[in-house]
DNA sequence: TCGGTCACGTA
DNA sequence: CGTACGTGACCGAG
């Protein structure tokens, strides 16, 4: 009990709230029974949350229990294979404790992936979650300070520390930075406070323009962050001989020593100054240096990009053996002996992932999963007795196009397997041109060559036209847009200090940006859908996905279930594109392979 | 030591 | 005056 003294100088009385009763369970086959009793059965949510070597918690509308025992993950692994219920968790980190035990599991809701959906926030660390769901102001978020960590504490009413919540609402701070795992009663209590966010997040999921759409992105969001913890768990598999081969190919034998590294950059160097003009400087990897040298041989260019400077290559020997060596060099630095060192072990390809992330909520990976050159495709082989189904997308992101603004012209056009063949045909260009001209309206690109077929555009296909300028609009107002899956993009407000010019250039690219997240966000939800149906799908072939690239995907299959996996890839399309949009009149097309390296998939 | 810029790889 | 991302080298401010 604490009492409090109110702005009005009355004394009110406030009493912590009872703290949740936490049932003790033995063992899981005792926790499967009183699951049972509370009608979880398959597909349920139960909330879950793991302390090794603690307990285990679980939840369920307002009942907790424990079990006690050093090892929850086995536990998980009962009740998944018994019931197979949606576990709900705070963050994938659950999913990450229970891989690294072995246990894999079928379906999860994830609350932190939610809350990032329907609020487009980056941090979504409990308390932030907790507090926003709650109206709580985040100025008023406790944070464990120096004092708390000296075991006294600044405000005298701090409630029942066995309560996950304080009494003015937040989550206790220290029991987010990890003080929920000291005991088993607390374990359940956090699962009970998943369980309790995951609810409030249910209901903003139900006030959004389309809740059912909005419910199932919920569902297959977290499904893609379970998906990207398995990624970063199992790697991609590489064969690190060939790697080794096809890097010393491009930059020379493995340096032994510092002086040898030295020594080979001084070379490669070397082969490029032999061709610079006298005076001046001489760093190849100062862009203004490599700009002054370029001047000093009559070539005059804003910058020293590539793409820039490959129409020059015939003005001086100097411009091929610099674009030439840029090669060799990023080669050396970024995906060199050193990058396979760092990220390679055990054959496999290891780097960080994330389900949803940036603007449009793409996956998105490190260690140069994502950006690997494709020179070094042929490494990234199958394992013995194993093939990689690989499969991509065709024409992904018109075809969203399509299928979230209702177009009926576009979306006719999508029953072709080249749809630019079709809208080309309509708008009476050649397909090159209409192609430019469907990517030029959906990025924002209003220079160039498209400028006229863009007209055309307008005309043909009103519908989509009109809905990419709604976007561009919105963004340009500095409105937040939502995709049609329901996650939300923020947009960036202009500073009152600027000038008229930089202020209409901000907006021109806030249209952009917005209008771009709109198809490209869909198209992420899209194969997401497709990703985790795929996951879903193969694991009955032993199959798991190692790679997701935006619009392409790599299965590892054994070589027996080759075919039998490229068949679940392609059905799995059509099963998310239903799932994804229950109108089928726009169809998608994926290219499926069975191949040995990733290389020996066709261009 | 840090953020910003350039550059370049992927989609 | 085409979008998104990750990575590395370098610069200049702190």
């Amino acid at each position: 009990m604490a009492r409090h003294a109110g702005q009005d100088g009355q004394v009110s009385t406030m009493r912590a709230r009872p703290v949740e009763p936490v049932m003790r369970v033995a063992d899981a086959g005792e926790l499967m029974r009183s699951l049972g009793e509370h009608g979880v059965a398959r597909g349920s949510m139960v909330a879950v949350a793991i302390a090794e070597p603690v307990g285990l918690g679980v939840a369920v509308d307002g009942a907790a229990w424990v079990c006690a025992t050093p090892t929850p993950c086995a536990v998980v692994a009962s009740v998944e294979a018994e019931i197979r219920p949606r576990w709900l968790w705070w963050s994938s980190d659950t999913a990450t404790t229970l891989l690294a035990a072995g246990v894999r599991v079928a379906t999860c809701w994830d609350v932190a992936e939610v809350h990032r959906l329907v609020f487009g926030t980056w941090r979504v660390d409990p308390s932030r979650i907790w507090a926003r769901l709650h109206d709580l102001p985040s100025s008023t978020m406790p944070v464990v300070g120096q004092l708390d960590l000296l075991g006294a504490s600044l405000d005298a009413d701090e409630g029942d520390d066995e309560d996950p919540v304080r009494p003015d609402g937040h989550l206790r701070p220290e029991w987010v930075a990890g003080a929920w795992r000291n005991r088993p009663e607390r374990v359940g209590r956090w699962a009970a406070t998943a369980w309790s966010a995951a609810q409030l997040l249910r209901r903003a999921l139900r006030q959004l323009p389309d809740p059912a759409v909005a419910e199932a992105s919920a569902r297959s969001e977290s499904a893609a962050e379970l998906l990207a913890a398995e990624l970063a768990f199992d790697g991609l598999p590489i064969d690190a001989g060939t790697a080794e081969q096809l890097i010393t190919d491009a930059v020379g034998q493995r340096p032994h020593t510092d002086a040898e590294v030295v020594a080979q950059r001084e070379a490669r160097d070397a082969e490029v100054l032999r061709h610079a003009p006298l005076g001046g400087g001489h760093d190849l990897r100062n862009p203004a240096h490599v700009r002054s040298m370029l001047t000093r041989l009559g070539i005059d260019v804003p910058n020293t990009r590539a793409w820039r400077l490959e129409a020059l290559r015939d003005v001086h020997p100097f411009v091929d053996a610099l674009l030439t060596w840029r090669k060799a060099e990023r080669m050396a630095t970024t995906y060199g002996y050193g990058w396979l060192d760092q990220h390679v072990a055990g054959g496999r390809l290891r780097g960080a992932w994330s389900g949803s992330d940036g603007a449009a909520g793409r996956m998105t990976a490190q260690a140069g999963l994502h950006n690997m050159p494709a020179d070094l495709r042929p490494a990234v082989a199958a394992e013995p007795g194993h093939v990689f189904v690989r499969a991509d997308l065709g024409q992904i992101e018109p075809r969203v196009l399509a299928a979230v603004s209702g177009d009926p012209v576009l979306a006719l056009a999508t029953k072709d397997d080249d749809m630019y063949a079709p809208v080309a045909s309509r708008l009476g260009v050649e397909r090159s041109v209409a192609k430019v001209a469907v990517l030029a309206a959906m990025y924002g690109q209003t220079s160039g060559p498209a400028g006229q077929a863009l007209h055309r555009m307008e005309r043909e296909y009103p519908v989509a036209m009109q809905y990419l300028k709604d976007a561009a609009e919105a963004g340009r107002q500095g409105h937040d847009v939502r995709t049609r899956g329901g996650r939300l993009v923020r947009m960036w407000q202009t500073s009152d200090e600027m000038e008229p010019d930089d202020e209409r250039s901000a907006m021109a690219a806030r249209g952009r940006y917005a209008r771009n997240a709109m198809v490209q966000g869909a198209a992420a939800e899209l194969f997401k859908v497709w990703a985790v149906t795929v996951r879903a799908r193969a694991a009955a072939f032993d199959a798991r996905i190692v790679l997701c690239l935006h619009d392409e995907l790599l299965v590892h299959a054994p070589v027996e279930h080759g075919e039998a996996v490229a068949r679940v890839v392609a059905d799995g399309l059509q099963e998310a594109a239903h799932r994804w949009m229950p109108d089928t009149t726009v169809r998608f097309v994926a290219d499926v392979s069975v191949i040995g390296r990733w290389s020996d998939a066709k261009a």
